[in-house]
Order: C-alpha cells, then sequence, then structure tokens
DNA sequence: GTGAAAGCGCTAACAT
DNA sequence: ATGTTAGCGCTTTCAC
C-alpha cells in the first residue's frame, strides 16, 4: 500500500497499480495494459497480473484514469430536479440504457445555480463529464453557450434547440394531442376546455396546436375562452380547471396539457360536485405512473419516457464513440391509452 | 491553453491553472492558493489572478484536484433507484441539502451490480468520492464490508446495521404504526388486516411490531390470519389485499405497511366492490406525494422523507469535516396524516 | 507572500 | 510482449 504524504488527504489509503506490479513481479505499465483493456498482455503475465490484483484488493481508480487518459467514463446529467414523475421516468429509462455501459451517471440540478448557468455549465464539462444530457425545460441557451467547445458531446431532450444543430430526442406532441382530441369527439363532445402548458415550451404549444387542428380538422370553431392558462403543474391545472368550469356554458370535457395539470382539474371538478367521467370527461398528456393509480385512472397520451431516456443516453454514446457524426434528432411516437376518465356526454 | 498531445483525450480543450498564471505573471502554484482558498495570498496578486482566470474563462478541474490530495466535492448516492416516489423524495432532500454546500452528487443505483456489490463499492469509494450516503434496502453488509477502510465516511438511510457503529437516520416506525393503529381503533374497527412488507427490512418488522402493541394494549388478540405478506409494491398489495378480503371474516380495515401497498389495497377492495371508506377502511404509511393524489386521499403515517434527506447529507457533511466524530443515529417522528380513506365500520 | 518541485494514480507514446 | 518515461491539472511541502 502505498502510503500518502499528504494529511488532508482522503483517509483511505488505497491500492495502487503500483502495489499489484510489484505483487506480481511486473512494471506497472504492463498491470495498466491489463486493467485498460485492449492490449496484448502475454496470458501467463495476465493471470500473474489479475490473481496479484485480487490478492491485494486493487481496484483502478477512475480519475487518475481520467486525467492521464482522458475518458471519465461519467455522463452528466442536467435536470431541474427529480421529484416529478416525468422526469424520474426518462431517467429511469437513462439508468437503465447506461447500466449496459460502462458509463456512470453524475445528477446535477440546476436550482442551485440559477443565474449561474454558464458558469455550472462550463464545470461541469470541464474535467469530470465526458458528455451530457440536458432534460432543462427552459432557457437552454444559457445553457449551451457555456459549453466549452462547439463539440462538446451533448443531448437534448423533449426540447429543440434551432440555433444549433443539436442531437435531440423528442415527441410526436403534436400528433398526440391531435389524436387525443378526436378521441373526444368521437365520444361526442364538442365543448373542449384546454388547459394549457407554459407556451415558451415547445411541448405545450405544439400540444395546443394538435388540438386547434383537430377543432379545424372537425370544423368546430376555436373558442378562446375554453383555453385557460396553466403551468404543468397539479396547482396550475387546479385554478384552470375552476376557471373553466364557472364558464357559463361549460365545456363536457377537458384536455388539460400534461397529466399533472389534469390532477389537479379532477380535483376541481370533485369541487363542483361533478362526477367523471358521468358530467365531465378529463384527459391528459403524458402517461407518468400516477395516471393509472389516480381514480378515476386516466385517459392520456403516452410519451415513451422511459425510451426516451435509453435514446437520449444512445445518442449521447453514439456521439462519445464517433465526435465527427452529425447531431440528429429522433422523435418517438407517442400513443392513445384509453382508461376511465372519458364517457360520452350527458344528454 | 495547453494543446494536449493525446489525440484520444477529451476534444474540448481547457484553460488550466498554467495558462492563469502566465498570463497574471506569477507562478501557478500561486494561482493554485488563490483558487484553494485559505491560504495567504497578496490581496494584489489574488485580484490579478482573478482577472485572468476570468479572461481566460479558467474553471478548476475537479478531477486533478481531487487526484492531487484535495477533495473531489462530490458525494456518492446507492440507490436501487429512483422510479419510486419514496426514494426520489429523500432525494429531493439530499439535493436541496447539497444546494447550500459546495458538493456534487454521483447516482450510483445497485441493479446494475447485482452480486458484484462488493466491487462495486470499492469502485465508488476509490477515488471519485468524498462520502457515501447508502439508500439500499437490504443486504447492507455486502456494501458495508466492501468500504476501503473503517473510517470511509457513510451514512446509512432508513436501516440499521449494528455490526459496526454506523451513522444512520431512521424514523419513529414503530411510533407511527403504534399511533395509526390506535387511531383506527378509535374508529371503532377492531378487525384490522395488516399488509407486512419484507420481514428482512426493519422498517417493516418495526411497523408490523407496532401494529402489534397496539392490539395488545386495546386487549385485541392478534391474529395471524389478518396479517398477509406484502413486499411493499402495488402488485404485493393488491395479491395481500385480495387475500384478506376474501377471509370468511373480512376485517373492517387495512393497514398496509407502506402507501404503495396500501394503493394495491384499494384496487384489489374495487375489486370486490367495496366502497372506500364506506365498506372498509384502508391506510398506509410513507405518505409518498401520490398518497395525496389518490382518491380517496389515503390516511398514512408521514416520514419526513425530504428531512431524512437532508439530515443525511447533514450528517455526511459532519463526518466529512470531523473523520474522528463518531457515530451517531438520528431517529425523526413520524407523523398520522388523515385524510379521507378511514371511516367508522358499518353497524 | 511567492516560487520550485515532487507526486497523486494512471495512460500512452516510445523504446527495447 | 514488456519496460521506461513523460505527462494529465492540481495541491502541497519546502525553500527563499
Amino acid at each position: 500500500m502505498s502510503v500518502p504524504k499528504n494529511p488532508r488527504k482522503k483517509a483511505h489509503s488505497s491500492v495502487t497499480i503500483v502495489d499489484v506490479a510489484r505483487e506480481a513481479g511486473v512494471s506497472y505499465s504492463t498491470v495498466s495494459r491489463v486493467f485498460s483493456g485492449f492490449e496484448f498482455v502475454n496470458e501467463e503475465t495476465r493471470r500473474k497480473v489479475v490473481a496479484a490484483a485480487e490478492r491485494l484488493g486493487y481496484v483502478v481508480n477512475l480519475q487518475a484514469r481520467s486525467l492521464a487518459g482522458g475518458r471519465s467514463n461519467i455522463i452528466g446529467l442536467l435536470v431541474p430536479g427529480i421529484d416529478n414523475g416525468y422526469i424520474s421516468e426518462i431517467v429511469k429509462g437513462i439508468d437503465q440504457e447506461l447500466a449496459h455501459s460502462q458509463y456512470d451517471l453524475m445528477l446535477y440540478t440546476t436550482h442551485r445555480y440559477e443565474g449561474k448557468e454558464a458558469y455550472y455549465v462550463k464545470l461541469i464539462a470541464n474535467g469530470l463529464v465526458d458528455g451530457l444530457i440536458l432534460l432543462v425545460p427552459l432557457i437552454i441557451e444559457n445553457y449551451l453557450q457555456a459549453l466549452p467547445t462547439q463539440d462538446f458531446p451533448y443531448v437534448l431532450v423533449d426540447q429543440v434547440y434551432n440555433e444549433r444543430p443539436s442531437t435531440t430526442v423528442d415527441v410526436t406532441n403534436w400528433q398526440g394531442a391531435y389524436d387525443l382530441t378526436n378521441y373526444l369527439f368521437s365520444l361526442g363532445h364538442t365543448r373542449i376546455g384546454f388547459i394549457a402548458g407554459l407556451n415558451e415550451l415547445n411541448s405545450a404549444s405544439e400540444r395546443l396546436d394538435g388540438y386547434r387542428a383537430a377543432l379545424k380538422q372537425q370544423r368546430v370553431a376555436y373558442n378562446p375562452a375554453l383555453v385557460a392558462e396553466g403551468d404543468y403543474t397539479p396547482g396550475g391545472g387546479y385554478r384552470a380547471g375552476l376557471n373553466l368550469l364557472r364558464l357559463p356554458e361549460r365545456p363536457t370535457a377537458i384536455f388539460a396539457a400534461n397529466d399533472l395539470s389534469a390532477f389537479g382539474a379532477m380535483d376541481a371538478a370533485r369541487e363542483f360536485n361533478l362526477d367523471i367521467p358521468g358530467d365531465i370527461s378529463i384527459v391528459g398528456f403524458d402517461d407518468i405512473p400516477q395516471a393509472s393509480i389516480v381514480y378515476p385512472k386516466l385517459t392520456t397520451v403516452r410519451q415513451p419516457l422511459i425510451q426516451m431516456g435509453q435514446v437520449a443516453v444512445r445518442l449521447l454514446l453514439e456521439k462519445l464513440d464517433n465526435p465527427e457524426k452529425e447531431a440528429r434528432r429522433v422523435t418517438l411516437g407517442t400513443e392513445l391509452v384509453i382508461r376511465d376518465s372519458c364517457a360520452p356526454p350527458r344528454a
């Protein structure tokens, strides 16, 4: 064991490559070769080294490897927070995919550096991580501008950024909203309220567009009064729902731009003593896990959240292996999930 | 900018301490002093250095700092996965507390190394992180044994390990279960089914003990037939719920050992066309966010999940700052949360 | 207060 | 196939 001279150094002494080399009676670069793979090493030597390493309980020091060779085998994930079914499902996908790889995950939450996004990203990109997955709803440019070079590998999830060709994974928001609205029509609804998300989010505006397109196609006039402002949160959905339900001509169905808002709208409906789906139909978007736990179970549009995470990782690793590769955008399909929160309007 | 000689090195060139030193016209150890804090540096020199660094856009390389003897300022978190309200709430607390500190978070999920826990922990502890928070339900010893030295800083969340004095944060599981059972008694229930968690988890066994203690105190005979085996998942809760409801003398209330199981039990009750809480009362434990979203809203025992995460971080940082400090155990209080899933039994 | 120099554990030329 | 050597970017003695 090499004894650290530095007293402020981390306490736990560790076995290094040098110790293993001595134990095995070879030079320490040979040991390095054995553990960094790929190099040719005599089978017998390799065995000796592995045995020695095992005896000593050797484990590589990833920092040192990274410093010396360049790769940390860590990818960074930047998110607003993980206390949200939507994000944690995507993270689950990321995690799953990473499990098949040699990479580990560094989790960065944005709230820590509000207003200092640029510095944060620089710190992140400088050294520790090989690439970055950005799952941040807003102000992407603040983050992206700070990337140390044009070609630092990153991928955007669920948002598009047109100023710079960026590797991106998103879903068919427009189509999903279009399909869902048509489903409501097929049930006989024509007065369909819409609880919007923040318009700066392109997922939100695409969904609104899909809703409007379906209206148009059904030759139902678009009525701005039926669109209430929400913000993708249950609280916002609740308030928007209240507004919609107070309307003189109450909608018979409400399309909330995401599931969380739909939950809020459900609460609002209950406050009006309205039966769901008897008196009012409610639908959401995303199909987060809670959507099938609430009562009644929510009809919604499924985004392949887990798959989004997986694809994000795959795209990033692809980029890592082949930096020359051009940025590309993968748009995954959505799917109508019919559950118990809709019924034909009362006659 | 120093040009890396190694072609496989990460593409993005970065500004180093040497560049800053040259720019500022000082030696690079002075630059180091400026950024690693604490050392005495002439105020004017410091200003020059800071200015130069800013001009160049310098950011420290944490790996190098860590390797050289400093701290990585990263703590590791080991969890089974984050797709679970219980865990993600705790993580939220961890994240919040970390935000006030200089530390970043490395997220490790256990499923990647099943059967290789020891190796995994070694890898984690060896180098990259300064300390570790273990939020792993089972087989803790496999993990702990592998810690490089006796004094590698770690803290256990929601589990106790008696073989070695360990810094721990947990909650009053026994008391919570006791209180909750008594609440059910106060409503008039006496036939109270219990859906257990895995008995190896001490949270699960403590809750069962609390339930039994309340029974005893109320002089109600303990009936093993009323205890169904669950596993802390909705699926397990559903099956256990079914078993309980099939009993000749059906319980009038069900105490599920955690909220997730309670959700499963609710589904089971609905399958029997039982009204909750009219025909049967159901309670859970944990108060995860979903508990107030399900319908009817779940009566449960609140664990201060966020606070648990915060305390875990605080304990770890405390240990990091003062390695000599003895391990201690912090047990946080639980609290009865009465919502809509209980009513007196039908006469 | 500041500079010079050693070394953290490892990888990757460059030798042999 | 293996050993030698020079760093990766930084912290930390040890001089001055």
